[in-house]
RNA sequence: GGCGGGUUGGCGGAGAGGUUACGCAGCGGAUUGCAAAUCCGUGAAGACCGGUUCGAUUCCGGUACCCGCCUCCA
């Protein structure tokens, strides 16, 4: 059995990862807010908790993992979105109209995490579908002493609970008096958060003993977590941003509704993503989703490339530079495992393994990954005993613990073309060359070559004839006219 | 103001108290119409100041700078 450590947030150590049940290992990761398209700080998390998904399932066997990431459906950005539509005169009801917006940015999620290569957690609860179990655990939590209804809302009481902010590593006493805290009058303390609130008619809203309304941000993913994992489970992962209030209030919630549970054992977090050495965000004029990357070409398992390149802990950067540098490797990668199918009964690379129980050491693994291609297939050509297909397969395997070369060398090439089919280029500059050859006059061959590097294309010429591959910005219609 | 993370060679980015990370780029060579790709070889590092140690880029302390969270942005 492999021995996998983690970075646990909760005791700020790496540890040996037990889980509880070894038959049913359970993991919990936030998802998103279902009001727009996935940006790219979105799809980190998606990826790095992917990548631990698919390693638990290597170590403990693919039926004994439940990985369930969660969809924000209630919000009040979703309710702003919809009522805009209705304001700018879409037909319908409010409620009708947000169901409309959760759906297709559910499609959207599921077709932009699809492209990077990220599989399907086992469950996606819909915080709508928990509100019965969100309110039951509001009632116990009221009964326990650890929430109260004020003006119909319902809050918990942080005083209530001593561990309050060591998730977190902060002290209540300490943000109080940083004074960045809402200040509403129905709370016994600035610290108190919102479990319920009421809804007025123009929202979305359910009957509950505190009158008609909605649940508040945090208490979704608790009711979930119970519902489908139970009241001790695994890990929990999420961004680090999320770590306060977000987790620090679930922890309290669920540690509160369940003395006698762990909640999660280990919290794992990862850091934030930048781009080009900035923030993204709007006002920056650096915002952008991953649908748009998609949409310019860059292939979904570009973007996974990159994201694996820095280790989850660390801030990422995305820079063009590096998903440029991410495709001409995985050019080459998948220059030498080809077409052969992925087969699951192969084992995977020992030092590639090792590199993930190492705290989803993914940086470390790529370069195992690397350093294996090289091995198998040293000089990039067949070998007439078939080792090359035998080394092509064991890579092939290892790469799917990451989530790579899913695809065979004909799709990805077929992808980055985007139906554009070279041949008749390439046939075209070696007819040049070859009367090039007898002229010496070189000239239109340099000429036409050029024309095809200027849009992304790879030129390979040798004494065999000429190859041309789509390489990292390869633009189609520059190739107007050529032929 | 509170809390947390970071600073590695031209760029990206890991591990490890003492032995080549690795990739890209560079340089020299083979090959090539010229290139590309490939192959062979090669230089280059750990913010600053102290401390611990036989020995620290790796541990400890301090300084500087950068970043994140504390504002329902992952």
């Amino acid at each position: 059995m492999v021995t996998i450590r983690l970075h646990n947030s909760r005791t700020r150590a790496k540890e040996v990862f037990a889980p509880i049940d070894p038959q049913n290992v359970r993991v919990y990761v936030c998802g998103p807010t279902v009001y727009d398209r996935a940006h790219l700080g979105n799809a980190r998390p998606v990826v790095v908790f992917d990548t631990l998904f698919r390693l638990l399932r290597h170590v403990y066997g693919a039926g004994h993992v439940t990985y369930v990431r969660n969809f924000t459906d209630v919000d009040d950005k979703i309710n702003a979105t919809a009522l805009a539509r209705q304001q700018a005169g879409a037909a319908g009801t409010l409620e009708a109209l947000i169901a409309e917006r959760t759906e297709e940015t559910i499609r959207w999620y599921h077709e932009d995490m699809d492209a990077l290569g990220a599989l399907r957690p086992t469950h996606e609860p819909r915080a709508t579908g928990y509100i019965a179990e969100m309110i039951a655990m509001i009632a116990g939590l009221i009964a326990g002493g650890h929430a109260y209804s004020r003006d119909g809302h319902v809050l918990f009481r942080v005083r209530s609970f001593k561990d309050y902010g060591r998730l977190s590593g902060r002290s209540v006493d300490d943000m109080i008096a940083g004074a960045r805290v809402e200040v509403a009058p129905f709370k016994e303390d600035p610290m108190d958060f919102v479990l319920w609130k009421p809804s007025d008619d123009s929202l979305p809203g359910w009957e509950s003993p505190w009158g008609r309304g909605r649940p508040g941000w945090h208490i979704e993913c608790s009711a979930m977590s119970l519902a489908l994992l139970g009241a001790s489970f695994d890990i929990h992962g999420g961004g680090i941003d999320l770590q306060f209030p977000h987790h620090e209030n679930e922890v309290a919630q669920s540690c509160c509704a369940h003395p006698e549970a762990e909640f999660a054992r280990v919290w794992m977090h990862n850091e934030m993503l930048q781009v080009e050495g900035k923030k993204m965000s709007k006002s920056l004029g650096n915002f952008f989703t991953v649908r748009d990357l998609l949409g310019q070409g860059v292939p979904g398992e570009v973007i996974r490339f990159v994201f694996l390149g820095t280790h989850y802990g660390r801030p990422m950067d995305w820079t063009a530079e590096k998903a440029a540098q991410a495709e001409r490797t995985l050019d080459w990668l998948y220059s030498t495992v080809g077409d052969v199918p992925l087969q699951e009964e192969w084992t995977p690379n020992e030092k590639v393994v090792q590199a993930l129980a190492d705290n989803l050491n993914t940086s470390l693994a790529i370069t195992e990954l690397i350093e294996q291609a090289k091995s198998v297939l040293p000089k990039g050509h067949p070998s007439a005993d078939g080792s090359d297909e035998v080394g092509a397969l064991e890579l092939k395997r290892t790469a799917a613990l990451l989530g790579l070369l899913q695809s065979t060398e004909t799709e990805w090439k077929a992808t980055k073309l985007g139906g554009v089919d070279l041949a008749p280029y390439a046939a075209r500059l070696g007819a040049l060359r070859e009367a090039a050859m007898a002229s010496k006059d070189f000239a239109p061959v340099d000429a036409m070559k050029a024309a095809l590097v200027a849009a992304g294309v790879e030129v390979r010429m040798s004494k065999a004839g000429v190859e041309l591959l789509p390489g990292p910005g390869f633009d189609a219609a520059k190739l107007e006219g050529l032929v």
